[in-house]
Parts: C-alpha cells; sequence; structure tokens
DNA sequence: CGCGAAGTTGAGAGAGGTCAACTCCGGTGG
DNA sequence: CCACCGGAGTTGACCTCTCTCAACTTCGCG
C-alpha cells in the first residue's frame, strides 16, 4: 500500500523534460517502502511508472525457485510501459522512500495519438531501455566474475552521474542483488569486491557505500567498457552524445 | 554494394501491417550477399531497415578483438533504428541473397510526428527489439551451456515459425557465430549439439540442418523457458497474445 | 547483550575455456 | 578423376574459474 503524496494535478518535473501539461495532468505520485511490490509478474499492464527517487529492481522468477534480476531502476527510468497486456516481470522497491509517478498506460497512448510530442517522448523512452539493455548484454556476456562486477559499477557510476567522480557511491541493493542482476553466486560478487578492495581499486565504508580510489584501474579491469561503447561511440570526449537506438 | 531492387514506390509488404503509403514510398529495396555489411560501428544513424528475407547479425568487436553478437536478425525485424547519432553496433549479412528494406530514418520521424499511425508502428517496433533483447538477456543469464543452446534453439525456431513443428530448421550463421551470441566457446557449442544429438533431442543433416525429434526434451532442458515467458506469460494457450512490454 | 540476516571466507567438485590434433566438406587445379 | 588445400566443425586433454556447501564474521536492531 503506497502512499499517495500529490494530486495528479501537481506538475512533475524531471521526468521528461518539458512534460506536456495534458500528460502532467494525469500523473499521480506514490511513494513505496523497501520491500513493498509495485507490480507482479502477468499483472495487467495498467500503468506506466517512472522513478523520481530511490531505486526498483525488475525480476523475474523461474519454476526453480531461482531468481534473475533484469534491471535496476534508478530516478529518471521508465518502466511498466506497453500496450495491454500483462507484465513479464515483478518490480519491487530496495530502498525506503522511493518515490514514483504512475500514468495511466491507455490514456498515455491515446494522448500519444493526438500529440506527436507526447509520441516522441514515449519513443525516447523506448529507446532508452534499449540502450540499457544493450549494455547489460554486453555485460553478460563477459566471461571473467571481475569483468562482469567491474562493469556493472562502472554503470551504475554512470547511471546515478557519478563516474569519475571521488565521493562514494551509495550500492542501493544487496550483494544478492548485484549477484542475481549479474548472473553470478553472492560469494563470487563478495569474493570479487574484496578483492579489488585489497587491490586499492575501491574502498569500502560499511556495505553499501563504495568508493572509487582507482578509475583508470576500474576501467581497466574490464576488457571493454560497455558504458563507454554506449556514451561515446568512440569518439572525441566533449561532442555531443548520440542517443541510443537499436 | 547492394544491388538495388525496386523504385521506392513500389509497395512493400509485410514489413509492417499495414503500411502508410507515405512510408511506403520513402522505402528502397536492397539485396546483398553473405559477408556484405549494411552498416559499420559509429556510422551515422541515416537509415532504417527491415529485413524481408534472409539473415544478418548485429555484433560489437571489443579492443582485445573478441566478438559479441548482440542480435540475430531475421525477416520482419526492424534495426538500425534511432535518432540523428552513431550505430553503436556494425551489422553484416550472412546469407546470401538476403533482402532489405532501407527507410530515410529522419523523414521517418517527421512522418511519424504528422502521422499517429507511423508513430505507432514505431513504437511497436521499439516493444519488439525490447521483447527480443530480454529474452536475449534470460538467456545469457542460464548457468549452464547446455541451456543457453537450447534456449537459443527454441527461440529460432519461434522466430522462423517452425517452434513445434516437425520439419527441418536451417540455422543461417555458423557455429562461430552462435558461440558468440552465447557467450560460450565454439568448442562448447559444438560439444552441446553433438551431446543433444546423442540425446535423441536433434537430429543434424549436414551442418547447417537441425531437426528437433524431441520437443518436450528441448523444452525441458531450459530450466526457464525465455520465449515462453514472453509469448504466453503465463496464461491459458490459445488467448490473445500480449504485446512485448518493459 | 543476543539474535537473525547479510556478508565473507575456505575447501572441494564440476563446468567451461584453452590449446592442439583431427575430421569433414567444398572448391580448385592438375 | 583425383590430389590438394583451407576453413569450419569436432573431439580430447588439461587447467582455470566459478559454483556449491559449510563455517564463520559482521552488521543492524531490539
Amino acid at each position: 500500500m503506497p502512499t499517495t503524496m500529490m494530486s495528479s494535478a501537481v506538475r512533475v518535473r524531471g521526468l521528461m523534460p518539458a512534460v506536456p501539461p495534458a500528460l502532467d495532468a494525469l500523473a499521480a505520485m506514490l511513494r513505496y517502502q523497501a520491500g513493498q511490490f509495485i507490480y507482479r509478474s502477468a499483472d495487467p499492464t495498467e500503468f506506466w511508472y517512472c522513478i523520481l527517487s530511490g531505486a526498483a529492481r525488475k525480476y523475474a522468477v523461474n519454476p526453480n525457485g531461482s531468481r534473475r534480476i533484469v534491471d535496476f531502476l534508478l530516478p529518471q527510468d521508465l518502466f511498466g510501459i506497453g500496450r495491454d497486456g500483462r507484465h513479464r516481470f515483478g518490480v519491487d522497491v530496495i530502498a525506503d522512500g522511493t518515490t514514483i509517478v504512475r500514468y495511466p498506460g491507455r490514456l498515455v497512448e491515446r494522448l500519444a495519438d493526438s500529440d506527436p510530442c507526447v509520441a516522441r517522448q514515449i519513443r525516447e523512452a523506448a529507446f532508452e531501455s534499449i540502450r540499457r539493455l544493450e549494455t547489460r548484454m554486453l555485460m553478460l556476456g563477459l566471461g571473467r566474475a571481475r569483468e562482469r562486477v567491474g562493469a556493472f559499477l562502472l554503470e551504475l557510476a554512470e547511471r546515478l552521474g557519478q563516474r569519475r567522480c571521488p565521493g562514494e557511491i551509495c550500492l542501493p541493493m544487496s550483494r544478492c542483488d548485484v549477484a542475481d542482476y549479474l548472473a553470478l553466486a553472492v560469494e563470487t560478487v563478495s569474493r570479487v569486491f574484496t578483492q579489488l578492495r585489497f587491490q586499492g581499486v575501491i574502498r569500502l565504508n560499511g556495505l553499501r557505500n563504495i568508493q572509487v580510489c582507482d578509475w583508470d584501474g576500474l576501467e581497466g579491469i574490464c576488457s571493454w567498457d560497455t558504458t563507454a561503447s554506449v556514451h561515446n561511440c568512440g569518439r572525441a570526449p566533449g561532442m555531443a552524445l548520440p542517443f541510443a537506438r537499436f
């Protein structure tokens, strides 16, 4: 039972650049505690969502009981988008006080038909989602556990806007979540963390706060920088970033 | 140097259901031989493409020289779609006589702004691409080589419309491509194939023609059926398939 | 202080990567 | 027609890495 925070008439900023008022008017803002689910697998795709603050995880559970985390959802991420049907994955919240915006999907679709601007933003969101999936796919293809964990840390820093920043990065997720995300055993993730610590690449303050001491070293670990190929495409730094594409 | 086959005024069928004439008028049809590239990584995203017949592969190459196949492109698949920018991946053709339809991306985008129908079709294409990526991600998360190869065969059969059909499936790609697709060594892929052959799950006629003798066995190999979760979502068979979502 | 959950560490077994040899197949040219 | 060649595919032996299972430690909280 999430808390409704604001009436739908309140402007939601930061969700999409220049959200059209018509779309804005449909929004509802909700607040969740860690462990609450936003929707479950096979639920009807009634609403579209966007994270404002906090973190959530999208996951699948197979008959054997093993779980695979499909995506971590961080601020600005849209999810649950799709046409009428049922969700393939469940989403639940992993950080206390996570706030999300919710839109009635069918109305947004209808709005998209009449407002090209809305349609374009949905396309952008889809392209962004594709970009993330492709990044993740390259990551899963990396052979060694060190590389995957390294790529994960780089991706997280990138998405939190803290790539190459000196400060600490707060991991919103448990080691177990990281393991399910990277298709590794928890123990392996743990071992890699301590290995990176001993090598002076990272420092841990508590369990969740990571400080990257050696960004070059971290990037060197990943035989190929999955995020750089996304954002830079081998072009000179400082140039405009290309949009995601597929 | 692909062969231009038809003037752009010729109607392209099968690409999208009910392609609007305005979009149709922009199309050019091209024919490729195996080994020719359609575009390279870092090329500008000038055109959007759709496979009509044959097969191609989308791939990334890392500094070490190792290659990762991001996607196999089969008939009906759209690719290269995106806003102005540069391609993250290269695409080259793997089957002789592959035919492709090409659209000027910018014009399609502009058309989408004026025609909601075009916009909706682009969204659908994006959702479909996401569906494929998610399927693939679950596949890469599978721990064992047997499971990945099994899931790959099921996915391929599904996409070729030959799931649970008695006939042969023609693999358009080499073992090496399969390996790069599944993030396995070629030798491992080969070993799994022979293992499946000895167990009577599949039969090989030549190198490229596979006949699945035991579909139940094949599905049983995959600890979780990545394609079924896509198309069925645990609902009763025979119901309308949900669209892809994310 | 005590408890449970989360995280870490260790030892062992198993799976896949690597390297090398070999087979199979299609194409080419004598 | 056959020998030769090269590339793709297969098989084998070995080694490395990760998973598994178990014990232990740390953290957070009442």
